[in-house]
DNA sequence: CTGTTTTGGGATAGCGCTATCCTATAGACT
DNA sequence: AGTCTATAGGATAGCGCTATCCCAAAACAG
């Protein structure tokens, strides 16, 4: 029976009380023992229903939430899950972010995020510092990492998913990854490409990232298997991808290549400067060359003509590895430990 | 109920060993206390310049990293600094965030996302979760928040600094804030289209968050001074901004106001957006209806004709706010609690 | 009717650090 | 001299929680 709780009088504390509501004072609001308090609001061992209901009554009445710092500290781990991303610069990062973070959100997880500005020591650093907080989970984008990161991420126990990429051999030793075949993906367009007609399709990329040269390499197989590969039609700058590099690009291929039926970009910024270039030269598209752009991002509908594209499904990347990471993290195994979301080839009036 | 729990081999060495370098192991190994290794790293206090040396070296040596979890539960404060935007699909509070993150990464500081959706409700529970962690800062966007969030805010005694706005009255009750004028850059917009000539200026808006509202005052402010003020010719959706829309209401304007001569939209995608459809009809802008932004994001400068916008420093405005709050968090106070980083009317082709 | 397990609860030692109090010394004053 | 400060170091009690050990009672087996 349920014993009458006296407005408990906080009790003059030692010389430092914080004033917070512990849980040894919802313990002794209920009459039970921390620990008991302890299992029955996190559900661990078997208690006593009508125990579990009455402390959380109680915990509810005195308002009492756990530290996160004192439970870190206890436990060895926090309810943070670190995420690691190349840039916030680029749209498509920051939707997985955005969908992961929700998604682990709603369960009760904190978003620790790094930035990775695309380099090794920097993402090796900003590991460290990240495991620091012994975090329950790690999302990490893509599957090059240098030795250290790989030693780091193993090392630490902590179950981790990694984003957007699958590897190369579906046989390997596979870690947890959520993402889509980019070779394919490039593949499939330069091959949409080919169907229109087109022969001399060039392709055009910024900031080369792994994903950028899978996409590359794709076009490329796709080409030689049509016999149509020609390896001055490659054009790649290091360069952060940007509306304004496309232009650049766009120009620098119609004075190179003026022979050039089609172009495809690696990345949709890059496809849309192309875009408007063309308009600003009066170079008709797609009748005298096609564009096509890769990540639909924002804005290649609207385009003049809208764009055609690869629909990435990454939103859905993100949610999908976040609920990964939730299982892993509840000590269970997930259904299967690479998930293809596949990909889409959105043909609009550029191509 | 219970899974069967495989027996648990017991290991010999002391039952809950972590096997990190402790501050003890460091304190050990130089041969002085606990508290004077803390006081040495941390820079607490008085300690000889030799010892602070030893106690560094055998540090380094070890290998010795502090856990942030035992230090936020001593000391009631983490290394965390929570950041508040609305919105991670609108690249003007990436921006924000990116700058503020990179600049209290430098100082050791995390930086812990959330995301409001511009719902005060859920602006609220975040704070309570992200106060849960005890942060050492506080970066919220705009200066309007429920009263439950203002008394969160205030009774945490986090130090706090405000994105983007400014209070109106510089004599109010000044909390710390980094931003601009809104309505001044509303109201020097349409100057400047007044300036050009055009008479019937329409102003069209999406969203509708604090911030856009002020543009929308200065906007009204400016044509009222000029005699030109028509409130028909106000265009407010509710809707999230995108390009998309701002096609929609560019249709939509041209169809109920033909006589309109220039469109002033409260966000660039919207007139991004605009000046898409502007092609697609064959509307000739500038000449029959000029347009303009606001926030000079990506990809304005590329457009046909290249948006006239209004540059907002807002990675300046991230930075700055983080550096106030690194000198709030070093217990000092700022030189002036707020700062105005202003704007700037960037006339390209459009207007 | 005895063992032998389960089962649900309590007790308590840390987790790794900082804050507070305390002490010993060196210099500064009457 | 003697008393009084600063100054720099040590000692130690927590911060709030979980993990581990322990034990009584109930459930089960032989």
């Amino acid at each position: 029976m349920p014993q009458a709780i006296s407005p408990t009088i906080k009790t003059a504390k030692s010389h430092r009380a914080t004033g917070r509501v512990t849980l040894s004072d919802v313990a002794q609001a209920a009459g039970v023992s921390p620990s008991t308090v302890s299992r029955a609001l996190r559900g661990e061992r078997a208690v006593d229903p009508a125990l579990i209901e009455r402390v959380q009554a109680v915990s509810a009445k005195l308002g009492y939430v756990p530290d996160p710092a004192a439970r870190a500290l206890a436990s060895q781990r926090s309810n943070h899950v670190a995420i690691l991303i190349p840039l916030l610069s680029n749209a498509l990062f920051v939707d997985l972010l955005d969908a992961a973070q929700k998604t682990l959100r709603a369960s009760g997880y904190q978003t620790l995020m790094g930035v990775t500005h695309y380099d090794a020591s920097e993402e090796e650093q900003l590991l460290r510092e990240q495991l620091l907080h012994r975090p329950a989970g790690l999302l990490v984008t893509g599957l090059d990492h240098n030795a250290v990161t790989r030693k780091l991420m193993e090392g630490s126990q902590v179950p981790c998913v990694h984003l957007m990429d699958l590897p190369a051999d579906p046989q390997a030793l596979a870690p947890f990854c959520v993402g889509f075949r980019q070779t394919d993906a490039g593949a499939a367009m330069t091959r949409h490409l080919l169907a229109q007609g087109r022969k001399r399709i060039a392709f055009a990329a910024a900031q080369l990232d792994p994903r950028v040269m899978q996409r590359l390499y794709g076009w490329r197989t796709a080409l030689q298997a049509a016999g149509h590969y020609v390896p001055t039609l490659e054009f790649l700058n290091p360069a952060p991808s940007s509306l304004a590099l496309g232009g650049v690009l766009f120009e620098q291929i119609m004075q190179q290549r003026p022979a050039v039926d089609a172009i495809f970009f690696c990345n949709d910024d890059l496809a849309q400067g192309a875009l408007m270039a063309a308009l600003r030269r009066g170079v008709a598209v797609p009748s005298q060359v096609a564009i096509a752009g890769f990540n639909d991002l924002t804005g290649s509908d609207q385009m003049l003509p809208p764009l055609t594209t690869v629909r990435t499904p990454r939103a859905r990347i993100g949610q999908a590895a976040a609920e990964m990471l939730l299982t892993l993290m509840r000590g269970e195994s997930p259904e299967v430990p690479q998930i293809d979301l596949g990909f889409e080839i959105l043909q609009r009036q550029s191509t």
